[in-house]
Order: structure tokens, then C-alpha cells, then sequence
RNA sequence: GCCGGGAUGGCGGAAUUGGUAGACGCAGCGGACUCAAAAUCCGCCGGUGGCGACACCGUGGGGGUUCGAGUCCCCCUCCCGGCACCA
């Protein structure tokens, strides 16, 4: 794995995902099985985007090149170039990346990272600065929170030349450039980017307008939406008239023909760095040799164990901390060095072990031959929290084992359902310590105080505790439901009913237990009719065979019609995975054998093992156990898993009349029956002719009939 | 802030492609059975007006497209998931 573990800096290890970037995405469209909202998510968070690169020249003059201090190293794809006092004045390069090539012309100050090269030279001389770049290191680096930092800067001191107009520009420190993306380094266009257009108010920077869209007029003291839109160039010389295509191939083109920049991919997704400071996780196996540099552990020293008896202490790598695990000696050279400490992110162990799965026997190899047999893995269901991360690393994963020779195919999951979270409220106390502690519902009694006030108190000790809303369920919350005491109290299968009857699993979900007792009903409901059923038939006589086509009652014909409507609908349902409608066409299928005539002869007695052997069937996969039961019990089978899955018969399906709703203006006004193969003409005289319609038409032309066949004539008047 | 998703009766939810809004269930109300209760069974159950027939309103808010919008388009509000060290 060495091309794909890179070490950065000093303690960051990383994968380098980003030379996936455009397989991954490309990949997305090989995947009609997963969601379209995920595959989404992940095209934006890979985030390809065309733009072009360039660079603005700058000098540094000797006497701002000054100390002792050694010049900082070259951030990656950063055009600074290190200073060496003595010499002739610095020449360099600030590259950097931009979508909107077309507002070259706008360019009025530029923009870098904290952690810029350029930025580290400016503040030597310059403390205040270097204070500032420290403020903005400190702060987070967690991309929700730069979001709605304050956009803040400070000048460097430091001018560029702008490539096309050979302007001097000014370098400022942002807090809000990201050294992660592109070059760590932006052009600022306040005319065009409302962020730019902020930061220029703030400061007093100058703004102008290079972009028009229809001739709207252009103001700088407030901000437009369009302003930001694709437009035409104008006040940009030689560039004035083109459109947003031609502008950026122009402009590119010279800045090519100069030697500073071109056209270029950019992806927003970053590498994955792998390095954790926790006890928890895999080692990363490589040594620390003052003479022999970084050496990976030997295959026969492998796997590096983590210690069992460290106590960690809350702050801090424990493991660094314990000098048994960090001491060793070099592969090498044998003389005493020191083992790397950090951990793997538990990413990586979740990247694969579905794969692992197949032959986790396998001691001698990472995987063997059974993972061509068993995997990709053909449904994967998980929660839609890791419709990003986890599920892409997987993929990446097994690309990179792909690539390795050890897997065949590129893709980890053929088909993936995404489950909604389900939530549930949290509640807390503050301890005297000031910590937080948090209970579980099940522990918590909430009931209505005399003046109708929620009372929420915790049962063991019946003192107040607090609510924080409705939250994730999550140990870290406590607020998590055991399914257990469901089941002590209604059985397994009453659960399972319950939960799939509660809502679709790819929706969000606010957990309450109310309606349980209706899944329990319903299921008695059941094992009692099958039962008098079975009393009722003639011994042995229970087959699946289809009733006789000429079920003469017909009553009969329309309970076996209603039952294979439902039977219909419910086989869709179950294709799209929305199992709470299955569960609501078993209820559906009983009712209707409950309410089928009490006629007491072999057609009815056919209709009724038909449809419990379809509602048995189709109920099965909720609650296997009472359906297994009532199978072999009822003599359909031995085993229901074994049965085919039930085909809704079109016989069935064929009624002799239809009945379509009447609109007026497509307002229903009523309804009429008609034959099943009326004819336009024929569903138009008798919709015409309905009393409540006639009503509404009252006298006025019909200018229009609107007929939906076998559902609803519409008139418009 | 950015990306993705969501909002429908007192509650969970249904309505495949635009075509009867509220299926199915929970809770509630009324009734049967019972000495009584539980269990079970039957009926009612979006809002407003009306004795009623019925009418009008109604799918988070505002606008639009259409014969017809919960569903499509534009704008807005709130909620949930993710934002790279919780995993």
C-alpha cells in the first residue's frame, strides 16, 4: 500500500482517495440501484469542477526578506518559493484556482490560507500579522464552522502582478481561504462574488464591475444576486463583449501563451487523513528509527497489538503514554526506536469488512477466493447518516483492492437502502461537577403536574430532570430504545410488525411505542381466524389451489377481486421496500375475508384458503414466525420460506362495471357506474345525464369532457 | 453557511405516472355483550355552516402552470441528516 498511504508533515498519515476522485464520480452512474439523493451527496461532496489555474508574479524585495528564520516548505501546489537573504530580490509565483476565469479583468486584492507560505514570509516582519495567522490557526477547522465565521483579513504588505493587466495587487491573509482546497490561495473579485464583495466593504477595497447581464444596472454599495451570474465582459479591455465560454477559453488561452496557467479539473474532495491520537482503532505499523527513518513493521511482527492493560486518562493518546507499546527496536538496524502510536480512523476497518466477511478464517491473506462467490454485496442497508463518508470510502476501498489484485469487481454494494434515523427525546441534568448526564426514556416518568405543566422525572429517584428536544438516537444521548421490553411483553413478532407498520424505513422517524396494542390485536385477530377456519374445513382439505374461475356468489368474486387488488399493490410495495403498506395489505386482506358471506359450500371455502395463503405469504417476511406457523398448521406447506411468493391472478382483477368519479370545472360532483368497456361517447351521455352533475352544469355549454379511463370524467363548462 | 431530505386529521402514515385527499392502524366518542370490568364485536371519527339534503374550506406559508396540483415550477418558513477527529 505504499502509493496509497502518503505521511504528510509530521503526524498526519493519508489516503490518497483524491486519485479516485473522477472514478468515484463516474462510477455513481453504474449504480441505478442506490438512491438518487445519495449518489447526490456524493457528487457534490467529490465536487469536480473546470476552472483555470494561474499564477500572479510577485517580487520581494531584500529588505522584507529578513531573520534567521528558515524558510517555510512549499505547501503543496503553492508557488511561494522559500527566501534566501543575500540574494537578488525574491521572484515567485502565487498560483491559484478559479471558476470564473471571465472575471479576471475584476481582479482586485488577493487572498491566502493562514497556513500559506506567503503569509508565513510576511509575518516575520510583522507581528501584528503573525498574530493574526496564529488567531486563525487556532480556530476551527471544521468546515460548518468556517462557514459562518466572520469573514476577517489583514493586509501583508505584499503585492503581486496581475498576468493580463500588470497591476499591483495586494496580498491579504483571509480566515476564510482554505489551504485544503486548490491552492490555498483565491483572486478577489468583489464585483462578482458576493463573499468577495463582503470582504472589499469591510476593508475599503476597491470594486468594479467587469461582468454585465442584460443591461442591468450595476451598484456597489448594496449586493445583487445576479451580480454573480454568467454574463458578458465588459470595462475588461480586449475581453468586452465575450460570453462567459469564450471569456474563459480566451483568457486561459493567454494565460497559457504567457507561461502562467491553463485550464484546469479541480475536485473539492480532499484526502482521507487516517491518523487518530485514540486507544481504540488499528495501529499503524510502521517504526520510527532515528537512523533508518519510517520503517513498516515485518510481515511476521503483524498484526501490532494494542496494549490490554493502559487505563486511558481522558487527555491525550494513551498509547503515547505507555512506554511498553512505544519502545521497540528498528526492523533494521536493531537499535532502539520508537513505534508510531496513532491509530487508524475506524473507517478503515468499516471500509472492508463486508469483504472480509466471506473468509474471516483466512489467516494466511487479507481475502481469498470466496470473495469472488460471495460479494459485491447485493442489498446493503444502513442509515442515511453515511450516505457520504462511509459508503464512500467503501467504494474507494474496493477500488484500491481492485487495483491490488485482490478483489474483481469495482463496486462494494449493488443495491442500497438507506434508512431514515430514528429519533427520540433526550433527557439530562446537570451534575454538581457541571457535566452532563443523560437518561434514557425507559427510565424517565413524564406525566401531566395539576396544572396541566409536563412533569418529567427520573423514576428512580422521582426528581426533575431536564428535556433537550428530540434528538438522534444515540448511546452518546441515551436515548436509545430497547426493543426487548416489547418483546417480553408482545413477543417478537408483534415488534416487527409494529416497527415495519410504523413508517417507510427511508423515512425520519420519531419513535413512539402508542399503536403496538394494534399489532398485537391484529395478529390475534389473525391466529383466531385461521383457526376457526381450519374447524370449519373439511379435514384435509385446505390446498392453494385457485378458486374456480366460475366462483358463481357474487359476493365470492368481488371479496377474491378486492383481495387480489390488494395482493397487487402490495407486491409494488415491496419492490420499493415500503413495507408499512405490506403490512397494511395483510390487515386489509383479513378484513375482507372477515366480512366474506357466511355461504357455507366449497366457493367459499376456496376463496378463503386462497387469500390466507396470499395474506400468509405476504406477511411472512415481517413476521416470520406466526406465518410460518399457520402454514404448515393449515397444511399449505412445511415451510413458508420455501412457498413461491403470491401472483395477483388477472381473472381475478376483471370486474364487469366500473365507477368513475364526475367532476364539473375538475370538481368531484359524483359518480356513476358504468360498463367495463363503455365507450367515450357512452361515459359522456350517462355523466351528462347524472342528477348532481346536471346540477352544476346547469344549462351552460360543455366545452370540454375529460375521461380517464376506469377512473374519471371531468366536464368542463 | 453549503449539500441532501422532509412538513398531509388529535397521532403514525396512505394516495406508483398530475386524476375521488385522509387507505391501514392508534387514540377518542357512541353502542352490543357482561352483575361489573377486561377482552371481543358493531358504528362514528379533517374543519366550518346547516335539523337535514348539502355547501364551502382544507395536504407548512405565498405566488404560478393545468380541465384538474399533496404531486410540477418560483419564492419563503420551520424541522431532520451530513459537513471530513462520534462512527
Amino acid at each position: 500500500t505504499g502509493a496509497l498511504v502518503e505521511k504528510r508533515e509530521i503526524p498526519m498519515y493519508y489516503m490518497k482517495i483524491t486519485a479516485y476522485a473522477d472514478e468515484l464520480l463516474a462510477g455513481l452512474e453504474a449504480l441505478p440501484d442506490w438512491p438518487e439523493r445519495v449518489k447526490a451527496m456524493q457528487a457534490n461532496w467529490i465536487g469536480k469542477s473546470f476552472g483555470v489555474r494561474f499564477a500572479f508574479r510577485y517580487e520581494l524585495p531584500a529588505d522584507q526578506v529578513g531573520g534567521s528564520t528558515p524558510p517555510p516548505p512549499a505547501g503543496r501546489g503553492a508557488g511561494g518559493e522559500g527566501s534566501v537573504p543575500g540574494t537578488p530580490p525574491e521572484k515567485g509565483l502565487l498560483w491559484v484556482f478559479t471558476t470564473r476565469a471571465d472575471t479576471i479583468m475584476g481582479v482586485t486584492f488577493m487572498a491566502v490560507a493562514a497556513e500559506h507560505p506567503l503569509a508565513a514570509h510576511a509575518a516575520r516582519s510583522n507581528p501584528q500579522l503573525a498574530a493574526f495567522i496564529d488567531e486563525c490557526k487556532r480556530g476551527s477547522v471544521m468546515e460548518a464552522d468556517l462557514a459562518t465565521i466572520e469573514k476577517k483579513g489583514m493586509p501583508t504588505g505584499i503585492f503581486v502582478t496581475h498576468p493580463l493587466t500588470g497591476d499591483k495587487v495586494e496580498v491579504w491573509v483571509g480566515n476564510y481561504v482554505l489551504m485544503g482546497y486548490g491552492e490555498g490561495a483565491v483572486m478577489g473579485v468583489p464585483g462578482h462574488d458576493e463573499r468577495d464583495f463582503a470582504f472589499a466593504k469591510k476593508y475599503g477595497l476597491p470594486i468594479r464591475q467587469v461582468i454585465d447581464v442584460n443591461g442591468q444596472s450595476y451598484s456597489t454599495d448594496a449586493w445583487q444576486p445576479w451580480y454573480a451570474d454568467h454574463g458578458s465582459c465588459v470595462n475588461s479591455g480586449k475581453y468586452d463583449g465575450l460570453d462567459y465560454d469564450r471569456a474563459v477559453d480566451t483568457i486561459a488561452a493567454d494565460l497559457n501563451a504567457l507561461g502562467l496557467g491553463d485550464k484546469q479539473v479541480l475536485y473539492r474532495l480532499r484526502d482521507w487523513g487516517i491518523s487518530r491520537q485514540r486507544y481504540w482503532g488499528c495501529p499503524i505499523p510502521i517504526i520510527h528509527c532515528d537512523g533508518c527513518g519510517d520503517v513498516p513493521v515485518p510481515d511476521d511482527q503483524l498484526p501490532v497489538a494494542l496494549p490490554e492493560d493502559l487505563v486511558p486518562d481522558g487527555s491525550g493518546n494513551p498509547l503515547a503514554k505507555t512506554p511498553a507499546f512505544v519502545e521497540c527496536a528498528c526492523p533494521k538496524c536493531g537499535k532502539p526506536a520508537r513505534r508510531e502510536t496513532d491509530t487508524m480512523d475506524t473507517f478503515v476497518d468499516s471500509s472492508w469488512y463486508y469483504i472480509r466477511y466471506a473468509c474471516a478464517d483466512q489467516n494466511d491473506a487479507m481475502v481469498d477466493k470466496r470473495v469472488g462467490y460471495w460479494l459485491p454485496v447485493d442489498q446493503y442497508i444502513g442509515g442515511i447518516e453515511h450516505a457520504i463518508l462511509h459508503l464512500l470510502y467503501s467504494r474507494f476501498w474496493t477500488r484500491v483492492m481492485r487495483d491490488l489484485g485482490l478483489v474483481g469487481f469495482d463496486e462494494p454494494f449493488t443495491r442500497l437502502l438507506t434508512q431514515g434515523m430514528v429519533l427520540n427525546e433526550i433527557f439530562f441534568r446537570k451534575t454538581d461537577s457541571g457535566r452532563i448526564a443523560y437518561f434514557n426514556p425507559a427510565d424517565v416518568d413524564v406525566k401531566a403536574g395539576d396544572d396541566g405543566a409536563r412533569r418529567v422525572t427520573l423514576r428512580a429517584d422521582g426528581q426533575p430532570v431536564e428535556s433537550g428536544g428530540i434528538g438522534t438516537m444515540s448511546k452518546s444521548k441515551n436515548n436509545g430504545v430497547d426493543p426487548q421490553a416489547l418483546i417480553d411483553e408482545y413477543g417478537a413478532d408483534t415488534a416487527r410488525l409494529f416497527m415495519m407498520f410504523a413508517s417507510p424505513p427511508e423515512q425520519t422517524l420519531e419513535w413512539s411505542d402508542s399503536g403496538v396494542e394494534g399489532a398485537s390485536r391484529f395478529l390475534k385477530r389473525l391466529w383466531h381466524f385461521a383457526h376457526e377456519f381450519k374447524e370449519a374445513a373439511d379435514a384435509g382439505g385446505n390446498g392453494q389451489d385457485a378458486p374456480a374461475a366460475s366462483t358463481a356468489d357474487p359476493q365470492l368474486s368481488e371479496v377474491r377481486r378486492e383481495i387480489h387488488k390488494v395482493l397487487q399493490q402490495a407486491d409494488y410495495d415491496m419492490t420499493r421496500h415500503q413495507f408499512n403498506t405490506v403490512a397494511s395489505a395483510a390487515m386489509k386482506i383479513l378484513n375482507a375475508l372477515e366480512r366474506a358471506p357466511q355461504v357455507s359450500d366449497h366457493a367459499r371455502h376456496a376463496v378463503l384458503a386462497e387469500g390466507l395463503g396470499i395474506l400468509l405469504r405476504l406477511l411472512a417476511p415481517i413476521t416470520p414466525h406466526i406465518c410460518h406457523h399457520l402454514w404448515r398448521e393449515l397444511g399449505y406447506g412445511e415451510d413458508i420460506l420455501t412457498a413461491a411468493w403470491p401472483q395477483p391472478d388477472p381473472q381475478a382483477l376483471v370486474a364487469d362495471e366500473v365507477e368513475l368519479v364526475v367532476q364539473v370545472n375538475g370538481k368531484r360532483r359524483g359518480s356513476i357506474r358504468v360498463p367495463q368497456d363503455a365507450s367515450r361517447a357512452a361515459i359522456e351521455s350517462i355523466a351528462v345525464a347524472d342528477g348532481a352533475v346536471r346540477k352544476f352544469v346547469a344549462g351552460q355549454p360543455v366545452k370540454k369532457v375529460v375521461v380517464v379511463p376506469g377512473r374519471l370524467v371531468n366536464l368542463v363548462v
